[in-house]
DNA sequence: AGGAACTATGTAGGCTACCTTCATGGAAGT
DNA sequence: ACTTCCATGAAGGTAGCCTACATAGTTCCT
């Protein structure tokens, strides 16, 4: 029972293709495609059987996949206690994130990181709220976020840790004629024009609270992810947006007010796998973020 | 973190030198040291130290060696699982038993496993009460005894499971003045001669007990193991002797007497690391054991 | 229908890492 | 002082993992 082995059949659940194996391991696929020869050799099971022009996992092959996450954890977790030992955590921490959180809870790590012998390792990426707890195949943390609850979808079986509660305000243009209000409420809202996000994507839930609570639709004109450019179009008149209060700064042609009566915030959560969490150093990563993210809800509140 | 140098450190942490981990692992002192010196570089720690003409662990190689177990069962536990998808439980088991108990329950599991795809292998010892459970590195499973407690010293941390309670009668040459009672108490047997066992050895706490019992000592002339040989020296007149009933057959010289008011009988249990005692194989034949074990403590009732 | 793009998998060869053999040096016991 | 037992080093064989390249099947697009 190779731990190797286990760790290939994870792989293979997840990502569905050897090829896809391949490319995450960096491996070749006959390389793969070897091992799990091996793998089926030394258990004596048949794991995969070929299905269209791919293939998948048997049912026995799906049992050991399942039970790699525990014998992972239980390793990392021996590996964790050795470094308690040891002093201070250490090593390199990639992590995962998406840019405006990112924005918001990096500098704050970075600078806490200062003096320790951690090395983060920071890539970044847009996706709706369902692909973040993919990505944490790719990297030991994950920051991603979720305006409905505090968990984003698919983090079943995932370490999930809240960072900070980062209130979703209005962004007008400054002649807007609602830019004159201290705050907003759903029932100012009717009838007005947005510039909306991707379905799927955390910030449109708040948009369908707004349409629940008045009865009445909003119109979404374009459908935009990166906020700098809301952010301007706002400015030239194209519609109101959503935006995170934590990285918006004053722009010269927007007003940003807050929205209340409806649950317009958004969580930023750390996702992780047991066994990555496991980790020492990982550990510190997320608790030095929850520091960074407690910092910016006094911050801005 | 690999499973093979959490192994290596747990041999040297129970074997206590390099040679000896060499010799129970088949391989040259050299091939262990050098993995030894794998590990401490993967690890990033010093794992050993040199101490006398051998080695000791460090605190960190004594913790990792802890862990070993933990680790180990955890997989043989996903072993497990996949085989009882499988069918049958069916491999090698490999056994180690005192020779009493093993006469006694070996024929009883061979007859239950005939038709199943376990193979036993077995090996037999004579030692103290202690000595049986560091047996449990070399074999699956060891069938010990105790006559004490139900637990054999030395078997923290191993599974115990109690296959059968013998009884321990006292033999006595045919013409002895004890050999027309049909059974025996404590103080019948005060100023009697005995042929005991070495310290250590199960029987002899019984012999303590009667001591205890009648504040009389009892005389002790050989310290024998064999039970064979011990019978034969019993008809030849040379003193009493404890013996177990399942094994003990009628012997021309001798007859054997039932021990009332004290704690005369022993357990025969299997022992059994958690790691060998996760397969499937080895826990049905600690299972067909405990039948055998039932058999026999109702044919001897 | 035919080709392009994808899938897995086979073969040949390089390279790494494990093991063995042989040799060395230190510590303890006689 | 000699023997014995310990660990460890250097040199070489071998097995297993990987890459590169080639092959065959499936799907999709034109």
């Amino acid at each position: 029972m190779e731990v190797r082995h286990l760790l290939l059949l994870r792989e293979i659940a997840v990502r569905g293709t050897l090829a896809a194996v391949a490319e995450a391991t960096h491996r070749t696929p006959s390389a793969v495609s070897q091992q799990l020869r091996t793998a089926e050799r030394e258990l004596g099971v048949k794991l995969v059987e070929p299905v269209s022009r791919g293939l998948r996992l048997t049912a026995e092959g799906q049992l050991l996949a399942d039970r790699a996450d525990r014998v992972a954890t239980v390793l990392a977790e021996v590996g964790a206690e050795l470094e308690s030992r040891l002093g201070e955590p250490g090593g390199q921490v990639s992590i995962g994130t998406l840019p405006s959180a990112g924005e918001a809870l990096l500098p704050g790590l970075v600078r806490r990181l200062k003096g320790t012998a951690i090395d983060v390792d920071v890539q970044d990426f847009d996706l709706s709220e369902a692909g973040f707890a993919a990505k944490t195949l790719d990297h030991d943390l994950v920051i991603a976020h979720s305006a409905a609850g505090d968990v984003p979808a698919g983090a079943e079986g995932l370490v999930c840790r809240v960072l900070a509660h980062e209130p979703l305000d209005v962004a007008l243009p400054v002649g807007h004629r609602l830019a004159s209000r201290a705050e907003l409420t759903a029932s100012d809202l009717v009838g007005t024009r947005w510039i909306a996000v991707p379905a799927g994507f955390p910030f449109d839930s708040v948009l369908l609270a707004i349409e629940a609570a008045t009865g009445q639709p909003l119109q979404r004109r374009l459908r935009l992810i990166d906020n700098r450019l809301v952010e301007a179009l706002v400015a030239a008149g194209e519609g109101l947006a959503l935006l995170p209060r934590f990285t918006t700064r004053p722009h010269p042609g927007t007003v940003l007010r807050p929205l209340v009566g409806v649950h317009a915030r958004r969580a930023l959560v750390a996702l992780a796998r047991p066994d990555h969490y496991a980790r020492r150093a990982v550990r510190s990563v997320v608790d030095l973020l929850a520091d960074a993210g407690a910092e910016l809800e006094k911050l801005f509140h």
